[in-house]
RNA sequence: GCCGAUGUAGCUCAGCCGGUAGAGCAACUGAUUCGUAAUCAGUAGGUCACCAGUUCGAAUCUGGUCAUCGGCUCCA
């Protein structure tokens, strides 16, 4: 018997049954297993000793694509629970997929694993990458695979087995050396084959990723094709180090935390504040456009009224509360309880719909420990936050002007973005119609909109599904900023209704929604995104005046309250220092204008400007610089 | 909340086996008056996160608390 194979480049050979396909592909190109890790036989990938069994389209995976370093990773990380396991005897093995830019393993071991144990582990797997132990798979029953496991004390293998699907009657394992794993493969051919590795962090994580389950040590690692783009993606990781955000806020003085005032509380400094507003300015101008109105709501509330919400059933364990006259009030978790009381405060007409109530809204979640990261987790934010009250009928065209905004405020950014849609959680209310309903709505809009999404099941607010918009950041971290949920639960508890064109009593839909979502979040991802070089229109100073000597500092005096008054966010640095110390000091602080005078400019009147890239504008009059500034930050250009 | 690590001057970090702290940069003062990424000199600055305990004696050892960092779980 004999099989047909078609290569990438549409040759068909025939080969016995039987025939490998590393031996195929030798045949088809004698060049062609020169960096191939695996392949995929009719899509599915095997390893390349895998016996070619029946006619279908064969093509290499190459260890420098996407899916060949997956294999390649995957490998190393067996390797690792190789080499773990050589120098921890008592090590458990659980699992170890590949992931984004790297691998994990997660072990169950008394003797808890620190960095310094890296080096022991690292030598060890380069002497099982140096013996080139070859992967062997095979396929064993589940009996006789779960007592293979039993047999070297393996239990959480066993249970891995144990609950697979009933229809499963074979696995594969892999071995390398003496090392065996439950695997489903592909893998590269030999241990040999890795070049390129380096263990990068330990850290704790839940058995099967449930935190009732026991605390295993995971084991962080990449591995790439060559030692030079392992060294460039080091290089990589420093260069987020340096555009950290927590790291930028302090250099260039946007903000503190302060362990005396609390975890999770930003005090923000001039600078930060300065940016603050100007990202605030602009959300108020583009939501007035959008036919908003701005409401504004009190920090606390009776705690019945949460109770009516539900959020004292579903949010109580992250709310804070205060006692105050005997009364217990909630501290706001969220916003829209103010903007339920103001729809009540009137009848309202089908004709007044929609409402769309617009508030920079502070709220206060208790956020375990744990997640408090710099502005991107924390305990008090500000969401740009709005509820729109409409007809049902009036959703789908909602929803789409809430994406477009979306669409539009992450491109005056320059950031892109990824759709989500998430369903139903466990913990959740309103009935079961309704969730299918608003489930229903957000994924219409999205299809009539041609807006590509992806389902995020069982991640839904608990009052109501939702869109979420993820924007990717410098260092290719998503963030969920923007979300549209749309909620049917809190217009029925507040008996929310308006007058339709029948005369009669309907109940109005509710969205809830954030642009740019909490704003202390979106600035730790625009200070990352742009690595605190903030374009002109956001830059906190925009021009700092630079005196070559102390006799110049009249004139630049003049200039700086010229730039103030036309509104320019101008600093002054007369300090005595010689000018490329000024230079260097402005360049740090990422200013987008130094503005250098001398006996040049103070004779002739003008400024020098020296972008923040270096490039020196030559001389202008102060009103040419202004002119120039406003619109850059028209143009918002950096 | 969980696992692990860390907490020394404004910042970055030294400080071995317990004997009451040190550098660079920043700051301040003085000199210098200088043209596109660091002028020179001097001075000052620390409850060693906090609270207990062990000890003749604790930055150092032990326990607790708080905070930060890397993850997990959760999330704007």
């Amino acid at each position: 018997m004999s099989v047909k194979i078609v290569f990438a480049d549409k040759q068909q050979l025939d080969f016995p049954e039987g025939t490998t396909v590393a031996q195929a592909a030798q045949a088809w190109n004698s060049k062609a297993l020169d960096g191939a890790v695996a392949a995929r036989v009719n899509g599915v990938s095997v390893d390349l000793g895998a016996p070619l069994q029946a006619d279908g389209a064969l093509d290499l995976i190459d260890m420098h694509s996407a899916d060949g370093l997956a294999v390649l990773r995957h490998s190393i990380s067996h390797v690792m629970a190789h080499a773990v396991q050589d120098v921890f005897a008592e090590a458990k093995v659980t699992i170890g997929p590949s992931i984004e830019d790297g691998f994990y393993y997660d072990f169950d071991c008394d003797t808890t694993f620190t960095v310094d144990d890296f080096p022991k582990i690292e030598k060890r797997m380069q002497e099982i990458v140096d013996a080139d132990h070859p992967f062997v798979r095979e396929e064993l029953s589940r009996e006789d695979a779960i007592r293979l496991f039993a047999d070297r004390n393996e239990t959480y293998k066993v249970e891995l087995i144990n609950d697979l699907p009933a229809d499963v009657s074979v696995v594969s394992l892999y071995k390398d050396g003496d090392y065996v794993d439950l695997c489903r493969g592909p893998h590269i051919p030999s241990t040999g084959k890795i070049k390129a590795f380096k263990l990068l962090s330990v850290a704790g994580a839940y058995w099967r990723g449930d935190e009732r389950n026991k605390m295993l040590q995971r084991i962080y690692g990449t591995g790439f094709a060559d030692p030079e783009a392992l060294q460039e993606y080091l290089d990589l990781i420093e260069e987020a180090k340096k555009r950290d955000h927590r790291r930028l806020g302090r250099e260039l003085d946007l903000f503190q935390t302060n362990d005396e005032a609390g975890a999770g509380l930003i005090i923000f400094h001039p600078k930060g504040m300065m940016l603050r507003y100007l990202i605030e300015e602009w959300e108020r101008q583009e939501h007035i456009k959008r036919g908003y109105d701005m409401v504004m709501g009190p920090q606390i509330l009776k705690v019945d009224l949460w109770k009516k919400s539900g959020h004292f059933d579903h949010y109580r364990e992250n709310m804070y509360f205060t006692e105050v006259d005997e009364q217990t009030y909630g501290i706001k978790p969220m916003n829209c309880l103010s903007h339920m009381l103001i729809y009540k405060s009137k009848i309202r007409s089908y004709r007044d719909l929609p409402l769309r109530y617009f508030e920079l809204g502070t709220v206060h979640r208790h956020e375990k420990t744990g997640v408090l990261h710099g502005l991107l987790r924390v305990r008090q934010f500000t969401q740009d936050d709005a509820h729109i009250l409409c007809m049902p009928e009036q959703l789908n065209s909602e929803i789409r002007a809430i994406a477009d905004f979306v669409n539009y405020a992450m491109g005056v950014f320059g950031f892109e973005y990824e759709v989500e849609l998430s369903t139903r959680p466990a913990h959740s209310i309103g009935s079961d119609a309704d969730w299918e309903l608003a489930t229903r709505a957000l994924e219409n809009a999205l299809k009539d909109n041609a807006i590509p999404y992806e389902v995020n099941e069982g991640d839904g607010a608990f009052y109501g599904p939702k869109i979420d918009f993820k924007l990717k950041d410098a260092i290719k971290r998503k963030w969920q900023c923007a979300t549209i949920q749309c909620d049917f639960t809190l217009p029925e508890r507040f008996d929310l209704s308006y007058i339709g064109p029948d005369g009669e009593k309907h109940r109005p839909v509710m969205l809830h929604r954030v642009i740019l979502g909490a704003i202390e979040r979106f600035m730790g991802v625009l200070i990352e995104h742009y690595a605190g070089a903030f374009p002109v229109w956001l830059s906190p100073v925009q021009a700092t005046i630079l005196t070559v000597t102390e006799k110049h500092i009249p004139y630049a005096q003049t200039v700086h309250e010229a730039l103030l008054a036309s509104g320019i966010r101008s600093e002054t640095f007369f300090d005595n220092e010689k000018l490329g110390y000024k230079i260097r000091q402005a360049q740090m602080q990422k200013i987008p204008f130094m503005l250098v005078v001398g006996d040049k400019e103070a004779e002739s009147q003008t400024v020098a400007p020296r972008a923040r890239d270096g490039r020196n504008l030559g001389a202008m009059s102060v009103e040419q610089f202004v002119a120039l500034v406003r619109e850059m930050c028209e143009n918002r250009a950096r």
